[in-house]
DNA sequence: TCAGTACGAAACAGTACTGTAGCGAAAAGA
DNA sequence: TCTTTTCGCTACAGTACTGTTTCGTACTGA
């Protein structure tokens, strides 16, 4: 709409302040006041790029659900087993994170909470799911899983303890732990 | 303190008010006003019982977490692996509840954000864990497990698909899945 | 029966947040 | 340069919730 350098540089200041506070302080943390203390952005202006408030919570949401998708760029000469190693610990290493270790239940609990969000995460759900079924598909070319394996049954096999640790039992995920994974899901008797 | 019935009435009315209030719209529903509206109990009755409005929902928390626990009785003649199936099931099923559905995220997020809860949540996963644990040990027994496995990772294995199933993607939970997912971890090459 | 106690109702100050409006100043673009 | 747009600032009404207090009523237990 407005291509003037102004209004673009409040705007981003506002949801970058907003994704801030998101990952700080929770869904609750993000109000108009806090958002202008936090970014020197007035109240009128956060109000004339924003009808409500939610909608600036909206928006700091779009920006931080993104950053999910851990980036598993396409392999070089490494084996099948590394690349889904190398993957399902990049998973891992995202969840521990701090940042998310707190913004991760506030998220679960927005979403559930807001059927507006609902078609984003499962977009967000959809990439990163489609990633990691390609990888496992290349392994099970590669002859590493059983013929007739359900990819996407096994893509949650890979991911879904490193998620159940993080939220509901708080255990640590090691590199260990995703190398176990992996091997669980692999059929035995292959070397490394 | 006090075994006056009008008090222990009035407590258990406010508790209950607040779970329902908890498990309907999440933490921020359980407000002191809200639970006077839903229970006829005064306000001034409430902060009588409890010092803040937070020690109101801990108590609605306190009433509703123990329910999590999937009370899967011990086995009669039936083999390990249809005790495994039974149980996973039945957490599937406590998971789809619609109750859960709605209150998982926000008991997760307040969990986050209130170390006082902490403990408690220890003390349910713990109780959780250690009976499929159990059943885990008891199919190990009967050579349904590799030796040597890890009952603990193994337990994560069972269950996180099903919490990461629920939470994350928001695909159903299927008996199918659950005897897949039971069959993924036992030994390969054993009949029913 | 009767004293003690818990109760419901209502009013109160205090805080926090939302959303609107009017203002002069500063930056952008022609 | 000069007009337009956006800006930050401040004040405002409205809403919602917390926690306190008072008062008359109804229940409980001895």
């Amino acid at each position: 709409m407005s291509s003037d350098p102004r209004a673009l540089r409040s705007r981003a200041a506002v949801v970058r302040g907003a994704a801030e506070l998101l990952l700080a302080d929770g869904p609750g943390g993000v109000t108009v006041d806090a958002v202008v203390q936090r970014t020197g952005v007035a109240r009128s202006t956060i109000y004339r790029h924003f009808p409500t408030s939610t909608d600036v919570l909206r928006a700091a949401v779009d920006a931080v659900l993104p950053e999910v998708a851990p980036g598993g760029p396409a392999a070089a000469g490494e084996s099948p087993r590394d690349v889904l190693v190398r993957r399902v610990t990049a998973t891992a290493e995202q969840l521990a994170t701090g940042a998310w270790v707190r913004a991760l239940p506030a998220l679960l609990e927005l979403v559930a909470r807001e059927p507006a969000l609902e078609a984003h995460r499962a977009e967000i759900v959809a990439r990163h799911r489609t990633d990691l079924v390609e990888h496992l598909s290349a392994a099970a070319d590669a002859g590493l899983l059983p013929v007739g394996t359900d990819l996407g049954l096994t893509a949650d096999r890979l991911v879904g303890p490193l998620f159940y640790r993080r939220l509901i039992t708080g255990e640590p995920l090691t590199p260990e732990l995703c190398e176990q994974l992996v091997d669980s899901v692999l059929t035995p008797g292959d070397p490394r």
